[in-house]
DNA sequence: CGTTTTTCCGTAAACGTTTACGACAACACA
DNA sequence: TGTGTTGTCGTAAACGTTTACGGAAAAACG
């Protein structure tokens, strides 16, 4: 029923060979044969099939972007993957290239869904996001020798890959700047207690910033909670009931400031006039929270578009010249100042 | 460098066919041998190439989800997808399937990339998201006999396909029921303009209850906009300016009632108080929003996954007895009470 | 023991491409 | 005219599987 190129080819009266040929554009081909097969390509609505293509390359044309939901994380959904998939889908489109979503269960180990993608050889290169400290994903990777990128960095594997991340250090600084500003010294930190990378950049930034306005960092004020509304909720009392209450927090989460907003109210705390709020990594919630909340926002679709160009630039079939693979970004966030501080 | 079937029936001195049977269950081939062949599988860490599967087979054991962002759709990132995602990936995966995700441009026809997936047999059957009223693209699968589902109804392609969709119809019926009881007779209603088709069912519903109520329709009150929040913004003062203002409003939309709610501010009218505000499909945004938005609640998770069955029951390649397609379903949303109405 | 059935396995074709290689004709050049 | 070059095309192998077919050995049966 799908037309082949050997339809074609009978139909020409011409080898398949030369119908390949021509179809891919190489040089020794009449120009007149070109001709007529590209209109009976388009006539008989003939496109090469795909797997056959793959098996004889040797190469899938397809792209797998690795997304674990974290645990516990059911209806809330993570509005900030949406964006960076449509950038990175967009670029690998402009070079024919497909997306493959994989997702793990919420909790469950991902490893084995990778695997099976590796092994089958399902796709040519794998995105990895939420990447851990260390994260055996990436060894393993790294080990097969299959070409990958990661959003977010990781301790692990070195510099032999791609990766391209937003700069939870710098935002950490500048908050704490911005509240010291503005009179703050109690400042508390809540970040997610999984092996998430950012949480640990963060806090670098976090304790760099308080270290460079001499004020002396307190572990009462720094706490760790699943990363979901239900564990920001969950230890944002903690800090509060530290015996020198913080005046400000700054959470590392969105989700998890919204738990601990929850929190604060039921404790008669309001965010915005009794103590100062800052989000780490913006979503369209802080904005319509009440009060709005203030936040440090990435391009999350120029980073997808950008996290794609440095991947294929990584992939011998792409490659542009030796010099131009960038094997490692951090991009600034952007503050967006609205009402909880 | 990949080991192949190859490699493995040269290890065991043994023909490739007969690994091949081994591998996949088939009867005729010893007890002992197949355990041999399944060992030599794991200690070589053997896969079979998807490739050269998909070639022999006719089917590439992937689904491809088309998901067209709205026009103007940028940061917000249509938060409404990735439970949906989820659940359809859950499901898949438990058929070894594998999921692509392909995106639109923003506002760009999504024509070209669908006859891309289909003529080069990217993918075995494609899910269609954002479904129009009159949608080329289901005529387009129909006719190419492209199997294919759609999240959503549609008026195109009769009976012939899986469609699963929510029940705009009766939440719009039901929250008229609902404004009325408390005591609303001047009701307006916001959908988007584009050609949707839930924007119809919506509609209908609402139609519906007004004239159940002895409530005549009137068609001031209704008013099309943008399906985003400047959409909602824009269009909201012009149901409020109608002679004899409303006193509750129902949104088709999240994104619209977010920015009807701001239009709202603007007048001094506090939805919650001097309005009522109910929304028809809830997102975490609506839930955050001050006042929070009553809304009405789908189970986008399950839906995911009742979607990937239907398809599936569809395709000879996996269909059950013949009498278990099922080729349209509509499921109820679930009115979430809150402070907005 | 002879015949039939069953069990198991190897052979080879097929899926739809791409591409290395060689062949043939046309042409240029001396 | 003979030789070398260039342009164009056909042939066939290869990618890694699955599977129809047939054959040999083993088992069952009379």
């Amino acid at each position: 029923m799908a037309s082949s190129i050997h339809d074609l080819a009978r139909h020409l009266n011409i080898s398949i060979g030369t119908v390949s040929r021509a179809l891919n554009g190489r040089a020794d081909v009449n120009a007149e044969t070109r001709q007529r097969v590209l209109e009976a390509a388009r006539k008989l609505n003939y496109s090469p099939n795909q797997s056959g293509r793959s098996l004889r390359q040797g190469a899938t044309r397809s792209i797998a972007f690795m997304l674990q939901p974290h645990p516990g994380d059911q209806q809330y959904g993570e509005p900030f993957f949406i964006p960076f998939l449509t950038g990175l889908q967009a670029r690998l489109a402009e070079y024919d290239l497909d997306l493959m979503v994989v997702m793990g269960e919420p909790g469950q180990y991902q490893q084995e869904r990778l695997r099976r993608v590796v092994e089958t050889r399902r796709a040519d290169a794998v995105v990895l996001a939420n990447t851990r400290r260390e994260d055996d994903r990436i060894d393993y990777l790294s080990k097969a020798g299959f070409p990958f990128a990661t959003l977010g960095r990781s301790q692990s594997g070195g510099d032999t890959y791609p990766s391209l991340d937003i700069d939870f250090e710098k935002a950490g600084d500048e908050a704490v700047d911005r509240l010291v500003a503005r009179g703050h010294r109690r400042i508390a930190a809540i970040r997610p207690s999984l092996d998430l990378n950012f949480g640990y950049l963060f806090l670098d930034g976090y304790r760099k910033a308080l270290k460079r306005h001499g004020i002396e960092v307190d572990p009462g004020l720094i706490a760790d909670g699943f990363i979901n509304e239900a564990g920001g909720y969950q230890v944002t009392p903690r800090v509060m009931l530290s015996k020198d209450r913080p005046t400000a927090i700054i959470f590392n989460n969105d989700a998890m400031a919204l738990g601990g907003c929850k929190a604060l109210a039921e404790m008669g705390i309001r965010p915005g006039h009794d103590i100062a709020v800052i989000v780490i990594v913006d979503t369209p919630l802080c904005r319509y929270f009440s009060p709005a909340l203030t936040a440090f926002r990435p391009s999350l679709e120029p980073m997808g578009r950008r996290l794609a160009e440095m991947l294929l630039a990584s992939l011998p079939a792409f490659a542009g010249p030796e010099g131009t693979r960038i094997m490692r970004e951090v991009w600034p966030l952007e503050l967006v100042a609205r009402e909880s501080d």
